[in-house]
Parts: structure tokens; sequence; C-alpha cells
DNA sequence: GTCTATAAATCGATAGAC
DNA sequence: GTCTATCGATTTATAGAC
């Protein structure tokens, strides 16, 4: 007879921080709740990450690694040029169709905003996140931009960086169409230029 | 003999509001941090304010008013439609210049961000820093995009978005720059179209 | 590893005197 | 209006039994 396995209690953990974090907030979230939607007891989540914030940065870390791995993969499905740049919106896309509900809008800046002073592995993983889409878009700008490849990135970031936060604001409507068209538009001044 | 008059207790809990909150952290600093800064007494607050987000309420009440005031001047400075279009970054780079330190990067998103779940009065002054930034976009860009003016609006207001979210990553060096010259692309791609 | 119970610390807010 | 002192609630983290 074959039973449904339930995970063990560290992924149980792992993954109501990812679902509660980033959705009702990290500060504003009580050990408790977190506690109560794994199913899991005060010791042993101190005993697999040593405090809520070592929790937490291994939420991020796995998130890091997802969005990461799920770029790649529209990355590798684009056609051409722009369409490689122009992946990370699909991926957010992508990113977020998966995971339900959907954090409210950014895990990483909302780290960085809930936690001024993160250092650490906290401060390490929010900076791998940016140092990833910098590095990502500035290689994937070049063909577009040659030598203006870090102009082109950095507007692109902006534009990503623009959709995120306008799901926070709850405006526009359509962040991720409204961000596609305007980094869109972006390649086209550098075409053209 | 003229006196230097120090301003009055209320004035100083606002000011140290707007200084220290928005900067530190809304929920990473205690009341005691505020009584300190303001050298106001526990109790003062709490006959001014009524708690600690009432106080947050207000502020948040004379920043928006402030940077309403400092974006009409920008608007009226401006010499024609596209300058105007974004004469908001031109506000947003007088309006950090004015604050010493500034905002680390958007006290409205920020308090959305840090207070999910914000209602009443708090929730309120939120919702209307983004009513003015969507209707003002919108109201100046139809000079520009024409029927098209609601598209061209949300595309600054990505670009503006993604402008404060730069200060937050801290990238691009010259987060207003980079979000000029991207809200100046998406103009670009109205002009031609 | 997991549980219950509780410690330890932080923080928002109030009381009562002046 | 302001002060000092303190309450009460919340929350993070630990202790000790099983």
């Amino acid at each position: 007879m074959t039973t449904v396995q339930r995970p063990p209690a560290r992924t149980r953990l792992l993954q109501a921080a990812d679902r509660v974090l980033f959705t009702n907030g990290i500060r504003a979230t009580p050990v408790d709740d977190l506690l109560r939607q794994a199913e899991v007891s005060t010791a042993t989540l101190y005993a697999q990450f040593g405090s809520k914030d070592g929790l937490l940065a291994e939420a991020l870390r796995l998130r890091l690694a997802d969005w990461r791995s799920i770029w790649d993969e529209c990355i590798i499905s684009a056609g051409d040029d722009q369409a490689r740049l122009l992946a990370v919106f699909d991926a957010l896309e992508a990113y977020r169709g998966q995971r339900l509900p959907p954090a409210r809008w950014c895990a990483f800046l909302a780290t960085a905003t809930e936690l001024p002073n993160a250092q650490g592995e906290i401060g390490d993983v929010v900076a791998a996140d940016t140092a990833l889409l910098n590095d990502r878009l500035r290689h994937l700008a070049s063909p577009l931009a040659g030598a203006r490849a870090a102009e082109l990135a950095d507007d692109v970031v902006l534009a990503y960086n623009g959709t995120l936060a306008a799901f926070l604001r709850g405006h526009p409507a359509d962040p991720i169409e409204a961000g596609r068209r305007l980094a869109r538009a972006a390649v086209g001044a550098y075409r053209t230029a």
C-alpha cells in the first residue's frame, strides 16, 4: 500500500516560510505562525535553523536558486537576442505562476526593506540577487547595445524593479505586460541610435 | 537679545519620525529611538499622536504634501510637454536633496512593505501617493501620447518605481539619471509610433 | 527529533506626580 | 504639557522531559 509521504519537518518549515513571509510580511509574521503552518514545534525550528533569521536566509537561498533556474530556462527558450534580454519578464511570470499565492512583490527587495541593516548571510543573499540581475542583463544586452550594454542593462533593471514595485502599488493592473513594453522601448532606443 | 527658538515637541517628533523611520526602517525603529531623537518624553508622543502609527500617518501626510508641492514647482519650471512629464525625476532629485539623510528609498512603498495590512489613515495616505502619481502622469502624458496617454503614463510610473527600487538595491550608481533616460526612451517610442 | 512549558528580551502604551 | 516609572502584550529563544 502506497502512502503519500509527508515531507520532513525541515522541508515543511522552508515551504511555510516561503509561502508566508513574503506575502504577509517578514517582521509581521511571528515565529508561531510559521510553526503552525508547518505543523512543527518550536524546538525543531531552532534545532534546524538556529533562529528565525536563519530560516529566512535559507528560504531566500532556495528562492534565488529556483529563480535562477527558471530564468535560465526562459533564456534558452527565447528565439533571438532581444527575446533573451526580455526573458527576465517571462521568467517573472513563470516564477509567480508557480507559487500560489505569489509573493506580494519581491522577496529580496522586501528583505532589504524590512531588515535595513542585514548583514551576514541575509545581506549576502540579497546582494547576490542584485548581482545576478546586473551581471546577466549586462551580458544579454551586449549583442544588442555593444559598448553601451551597461546602459541598456540598467534600463532593463529599472523596468524590472518598476514591475515588482507595481505589484506592491497595485497599479498598473498587469505589471509584467507593462514592464515588458517599457523594456522593449528601451531596446528600441539603442537600435535606432 | 534674539534666541533661536526650539521647535515645539510636536514638530520635533514629526521631524524625528521623518528622519529616522524611512532611513532606519519603520518597524526596526523602536518608539524610544524617536523619543530620544526628538528629546521628548513618552507621554508627549501619546498625547499628540495616540500611537506610533498615528505619528507615522501624520509624518506620511506631511511628506506627501511636501512631495506634491515640490513636484508642482518642477512641472511649472519645465519648458515643454516632454520636460513636464519627466519633471517627476527633477522633483525626486530636489526632494531627496532637501532631506539629509534622504530616505533609503521611498517612504510610501516602504510603508506598504512593512505594514502589509495597513488600513485606515496609513493605508489611505499610501494609496493617495499612488493615486497622485498615476493621475498626474496620465494628465501630463496626454499631450505627448493622446489616446495612448495611459500607456505612456504607466511606462513612466514603472521607470519611477524602478528608480526608487534602485536606491534600495544600491545599483545603478545614479538611479535618477538612469530613470530619466529610461523614461525618455519610453516617450520616444510614442513619438515615432 | 519532538513535545510542552517557560524563560528572556523587546516594545508599545499607560499611570500618576508635578 | 511634561516627567519618571512601570505595566502588559508580544515575540524570540531555551529548558527539560519523552
